[in-house]
RNA sequence: GGGCAGGUACCAAAGUGGCCAAAUGGGGCGGGCUGUAAACCCGCUGGGGUAACCCUUCGGAGGUUCGAAUCCUUCCCUGCCCA
């Protein structure tokens, strides 16, 4: 292979990885490495950190964990980096408190479960999973000291989080403050080329690269990836907000969801979840502007591709079929949550129970007060019938069991007890 | 170690003796509109009660008072300034 050929191929690569990212810390040095491999014919060692907190991964995480499959696509290897010490500490990445630090029980488990589900994406052939205790947990507190002198105060309080902080007058606790250093040191540890990150983490991955200078190493390059919006369109996707769609969650849940978000929400989800390109997402754009489209078919079809990506093909027709018979057509969904019905003798007249007792009693709402609340504005249906008696009672003698709904998206099948 | 300012519901933030289950905004939930859209509009958002009303809540524990989120004591926590 001559030199040309390289330049060539490296160019290729360079194409392939840069599509969908927000920055590259150098593009040069990128390129230039991915021409040093080839030559070479050894591979580029590719980190990238997770934070043990979340045991779901989320369609967020998945926007990384894509970029690092097109690197083992390229042939380069991957490294899964779970930061089982830094959990200790606790990221303060985008965080206006002190975050509580985790338990060693919490971190294995939470671990473990990234490992089950990281390969819904990423190649389990070619992935290297590492923790991060294996290198941070045996430096001495010499080591420490060592590390904290190659870097300044100043700098690590540049960084907008403790800046933000320390302005507003919310604690910083020095082990966060050497959070970035630790990580830093994941990097020296691993010898790491490339390292990939959400924009959020562009501080961290900056500050790995002095550290692999001051260590005589090569400085890596940092790579940072957008963050992807939750849900609500505008908080960043995260399980403490609620507005995430974990990977392992079910078909159902996981179409319905995507059916929920915003229209321009659809077109951020494409860019960032898909393989789409972005030609063809523009033209669609301009095709809804005409009205050639109907952007719920749009939508449809993003919610079937992501579920296929997770579940398969199959299980996304079935999600498809079951969303538009719950909502387009208003019928009753094929599976429901079953409750037994099983209330105190004292209040059980002839099998007739109380429509209050029985939300409560269910635990399906969890209070009484709830429970009337619901009722009074119109949120629960029986057997297709608006439920607009509070004292209403439910017999079950003759008929067995009951469909309730809550609002418009829980149902209940609820069934006498079998006695 | 000294001085000062703070800790209020899921979050932010008013309230400084009774009119406070606690303004307002966000979030959440329900309804309307719709494409389960988004945006928007209306309502609800401690618990018990059909209701009148009662019970629990304003960092923790005590106290003053007929009555405390509000006053006092003490403890815990946070920030700022000085050392």
């Amino acid at each position: 292979m001559d030199e040309k050929d390289i330049r060539l191929i490296a160019r290729e690569q360079f194409d392939y990885l840069k599509k969908g990212t927000v920055e590259i810390i150098q593009e040069e040095e990128l390129l230039a490495r991915l021409e040093k491999s080839i030559r070479e014919r050894k591979p580029l060692r590719v980190k990238a950190g997770f934070d043990p907190t979340a045991p779901d991964i989320h369609l967020g995480h998945t926007v990384l964990l894509r970029k690092m499959k097109h690197f083992q696509d390229l042939g380069h290897e991957v490294i899964f980096l779970i930061g089982d010490f830094t959990g200790l500490i606790g990221d303060p990445s985008g965080r206006s408190t002190t975050r509580k630090p985790m338990t060693r029980e919490e971190i294995n488990r939470n671990a473990e479960t990234y490992r089950q589900q990281i390969f819904k994406i990423l190649d389990p052939q070619k992935t290297v999973v590492d923790f991060n205790s294996r290198w941070l947990g045996s430096l001495t507190s010499f080591d420490i000291i060592n590390l904290t002198a190659k870097y300044t105060v100043a700098r690590l309080l540049e960084r907008d989080d403790f800046a933000l902080r320390l302005k507003s007058g919310h604690p910083i606790c020095v082990h966060e403050i050497l959070y970035p250093l630790m990580q830093a040191y994941d990097s020296v540890a691993l010898k790491a080329d490339v390292e990939l990150g959400g924009t959020d983490q562009k501080f961290n991955l900056l500050v790995g690269r002095d550290i692999q200078r001051e260590f005589g190493q090569q400085p890596q390059i940092v790579i940072t990836m957008p963050l992807l919006e939750g849900l609500d369109g505008i908080e960043k996707m995260s399980k403490s907000l609620g507005n995430y769609v974990g990977i392992t969650e079910p078909p159902r849940e996981i179409y319905g969801k995507i059916m929920s978000i915003s229209d321009s929400l659809m077109f951020r989800y494409y860019e960032l979840l898909t393989d789409f390109e972005l030609k063809e997402i523009e033209a669609w754009k301009r095709e809804i502007a005409a009205g050639r489209i109907n952007p719920r078919d749009l939508k449809a079809q993003l919610a079937w591709t992501i579920v296929a990506d997770f579940w398969g093909q199959e299980e996304a027709d079935k999600a498809a079929r079951e969303f538009d018979r719950v909502f387009r057509h208003k019928e009753l969904p094929q599976e429901m949550t079953e409750i037994v019905v099983a209330l105190p003798q004292a209040q059980a007249k002839a099998y007739s129970y109380n429509i209050i007792d029985l939300l409560v009693n269910s635990r399906i709402v969890s209070s009484r007060s709830e429970a009337k609340r619901l009722i009074r504005q119109g949120g629960v249906d029986l057997d297709g019938q608006r439920v607009d008696d509070i004292n209403l009672s439910v017999d079950f003698s003759w008929q067995k069991e009951h469909i309730l709904r809550l609002g418009k998206k829980r149902f209940f099948r609820l069934k006498a007890p079998t006695s």
